[in-house]
RNA sequence: GGCCCGUUGGUCAAGCGGUUAAGACACCGCCCUUUCACGGCGGUAACAUGGGUUCGAAUCCCGUACGGGUCACCA
């Protein structure tokens, strides 16, 4: 068959230059790990820093593995992280399409080429017989490969099925440079004749991805180190036909311990199971990208746009990084502290609603308690237990040693704190506090002696977000006598 | 098993021939404090291992051990 000239240079003039051009490639399987979201952000950040562009592209090739609404998942993913793209499936470009199964008739002109050029050849066998399964180490010759011309012509107008596969050379090695690794070597001898163009008419990953970097103009290519191993296959493909190598920048993993990678199979959280175990985006952007790369100085906090700014290709890690939940939850809490009161009461009031039914209990009042003594969303509902109902409690909560309270004292303060605060005609948190701090200086005793047991008595449990006054004030002054009613009535007994 | 990569405290990590081997999380202690937190101060804790090279090695080279990746018509 003859090649179309014509149309290889229409493609190759397709291709943007003069700009850094990155792109994230997800197969869309429907969960985006931690590791993926790494990638996109490193990804994105490269694009950023160089002020270039940040592509979006679906590989789809294996149609076994299709997952329905995956690509919603990255789609959202990508939004919610701050990761914009400038050129996808859902925006176009102009290297457009931007899913693989859109393109898939651009692949096999390539793979012809290439058999043309020697560098590939048809391949007939059934499936797995030219290949070993795993566990055999001696790859022996594909009988195919040395077929003559006409042989194949024959058999490709018998229309018998066939695959396209690579020619690797025998001998010699194959150097390629590794943004972060520096160049490795690896003997040819032990690379395989790796499927470009599948059975059903599609090519593998291995090779979409090569045209497609190429075809898309793509500059960095960032991936996950298990791809490091098939890069001198990359680059023969790219040497065959003649193509610029792009950077390439292999990333190692993010792992769930010093074993395994962070996977869907092992039960860890996906950017979207982090989110519902209360975690902020900015925090998960923030510590995820300090998962194998570290900036210049000392900092640590960094919003998306300064994490673009400070990249630096060079700073990556070689070695694999193991998620730690704990740091999270730091950075979470830390992210937590800085947000406007404001934002956090209308982040917090779901939460805090769960625990908290009573509508006369001020939301925002409580959630400015939370802010500074909350690590995770999810934390909030067991701190406000105590709101909509007193627990059951024991008297020996009165004691505290500290603030010099027992059962005895405060039974006696809160009979005197009970009768003052009744007088008490405008419940505010100034008279409440005065109220208190009044009684402590007539009986010449800290704060605490009053305002421990008047706590206790009002939360029933011992610890709480904010102290007396600021609980006395949410529950207001009938429930807060109330309750010190039943207080008194305990320590009567 | 071949090939490739990696190895600094429990974790993330700085370091790129000469440092008392940073910093952060976690942990522990003290202070502050109306509880718990927050905050402040301090502490415990590391160069996998054996050889080289060098006046000098966490840094360079080789071996070993351990870990990971890869060897699919999956990505």
């Amino acid at each position: 068959m003859a090649l179309n000239e014509a149309w290889f240079a229409e493609m190759e003039a397709k291709i943007p230059k003069g700009e850094v051009r990155t792109r994230f490639a997800p197969s869309p399987t429907g969960y985006m790990h931690v590791g993926n979201l790494r990638t996109a952000l490193y990804t994105w950040c490269i694009a950023r820093h160089y002020n270039g562009k940040f592509l979006l592209r679906i590989e789809d090739t294996d149609q076994t593995r299709q997952v329905e609404g995956a690509v919603e998942v990255i789609y959202r993913t990508l939004r919610d992280c701050g990761l914009d793209h400038d050129e996808g499936p859902d925006l176009g470009g102009p290297v457009a399409p931007y899913v693989q199964t859109e393109r898939r008739s651009t692949y096999l002109p390539y793979a012809q080429l290439l058999v043309e050029k020697g560098a590939a050849y048809y391949c007939f066998c059934e499936k797995g017989e030219s290949e070993e399964d795993s566990g055999v180490f001696e790859r022996e010759d594909d009988p195919c490969r040395t077929l003559d011309k006409a042989q194949v012509e024959r058999l490709l107008a018998e229309g018998k099925p066939y695959v396209i596969r690579q020619r690797i050379p025998h001998e010699g090695s194959t150097t390629f440079h590794d943004e972060i690794f520096g160049d490795i070597t690896a003997p040819n001898a032990d690379l395989d004749d790796q499927v470009l163009i599948k059975r059903d008419g599609l090519p593998t990953y291995n090779f979409a991805n090569v045209i497609d970097d190429h075809l898309m103009g793509i500059t960095h290519v960032v991936r996950g180190n298990e791809y490091l191993s098939s890069a001198p296959k990359y680059n023969l493909l790219y040497e065959a036909f003649g193509w610029e190598i792009p950077k390439y920048v292999h990333c190692s993993p993010v792992m769930r311990d010093s074993h395994a990678k962070m996977s869907k199979r092992h039960g860890d959280p996906s950017y979207e199971d982090l989110i519902a175990m209360g975690y902020l985006t900015e925090a998960v952007v923030n510590y995820v990208a300090l998962l194998g790369w570290s900036p210049a100085g000392e900092r640590e906090m960094f919003t998306i746009r300064e994490l673009a700014e400070a990249f630096d290709l060079q700073r990556i890690s070689k070695s694999p990084a193991i998620f730690d939940i704990e740091k999270l939850t730091y950075f979470n809490a830390e992210y937590i502290k800085g947000l406007a009161p404001e934002k956090f009461a209308e982040l917090a009031e779901p939460w805090i609603r769960k625990a908290v039914k009573n509508e006369a209990y001020n939301a925002a009042e409580i959630a400015a308690l939370l802010q500074q003594r909350t690590e995770k969303l999810t934390d909030i509902p067991e701190k406000l237990d105590f709101f909509d109902a007193l627990p059951e409690y024991d008297t020996e909560l009165y004691v505290h040693k500290k603030s010099k309270s027992d059962e005895v004292s405060s039974l006696e303060e809160l009979k005197l704190m009970a009768e003052r605060f009744g007088a008490l005609t405008d419940w505010t948190e100034e008279n409440i506090t005065a109220a208190m701090v009044t009684l402590a200086e007539e009986q010449g005793a800290k704060n605490a002696k009053v305002m421990w047991p008047v706590r206790i008595a009002v939360a029933g449990k011992s610890v709480t977000p904010g102290g007396a006054v600021e609980i006395c004030h949410i529950l207001g002054k009938e429930e807060t006598l109330r309750r010190m009613n039943v207080g008194i009535e305990k320590l009567s007994r």
